[in-house]
DNA sequence: GTGTTTGCAAAGTGTTTGCAATTTA
DNA sequence: TAAATTGCAAACACTTTGCAAACAC
């Protein structure tokens, strides 16, 4: 697997949000933005990380996350009440979360046009569909 | 405030699902069940009880939200990743969720029919819709 | 009386934090 | 070298669990 993402741009896209680019940041950057949409958690993270003989604690994966989410790189995906998911993809877009295997995937925008896709994943039923409008106080 | 419902028809209910009509359970019951639509967390029924002068433990009101959510008296509401809420409404029907307060209202069902509600309550602006389709391996 | 339920306190899980050591600029 | 960042371990919030005492039937 190659990394087509030079240091450079790496450092250049974590400047641009205001983060130094410590070797951990720079690593998990690559891990989260350079092969495609990801959905982790800390633990996954941290576990990628170490698979791929990153050294950095798991303190700092919830730090980097935290911050990454504040810059508007990571978006929270709100689908379990005891684990925080977080989206490489920060676009509009909607989720399949799979309960058994905790899993993540990004519905295919063609496909939520009706709120209740009709054209589910393989081998898959419907459990149902969970939508939450978010509410803030006007300034 | 007035208590409609008698305790024959609280012990019926609890025993038509299968569970023993103990003091907790049915003073929990009452709580839920007794004033149109709740939306609960573990530590607010808990604080409800105590205000009510019901003696029950934590654990308890744990282990009874459980149980009348496997019993389907109950549905959870994912909308925050380090709290469970129930809901004492468990037809099909949505949600708003205040992010200051971390309260939760019904969203009635006439306002429903776009995913995204142009009639929101006062003085509260759209922080985002989440929508999560939950899918479980078939059989 | 027998099996269920409760309450307590301890343990568990995911997450946050204080702070000294390290790194970045 | 000044300020930011890291890693560790301790602290935290929420939840679950083991087990003896209390309760329901």
């Amino acid at each position: 697997m190659v990394d087509l993402q030079p240091d450079s741009e790496v450092i250049r896209n974590l400047r641009a949000v205001g983060l130094r680019p410590t070797r951990q940041r720079m690593a998990l950057a690559r891990l989260l933005f350079g092969h495609g949409n990801r959905h982790v958690t800390a633990e996954s993270l941290y576990e990628s990380a170490q698979r791929g003989g990153i050294r950095v604690s798991l303190a700092t994966v919830y730090n980097t996350l935290h911050q990454f989410t504040t810059a508007g790189l990571l978006r929270q995906v709100i689908v379990d009440s005891s684990r925080s998911y977080y989206d490489t993809n920060v676009d509009e877009h909607h989720h399949f979360y799979f309960e058994d295997t905790g899993e993540i995937a990004d519905i295919p925008s063609d496909r939520i046009n009706s709120i209740v896709p009709t054209d589910l994943p393989d081998n898959m039923e419907l459990s149902r569909v969970d939508i939450v409008v978010r509410l803030r106080g006007t300034a």
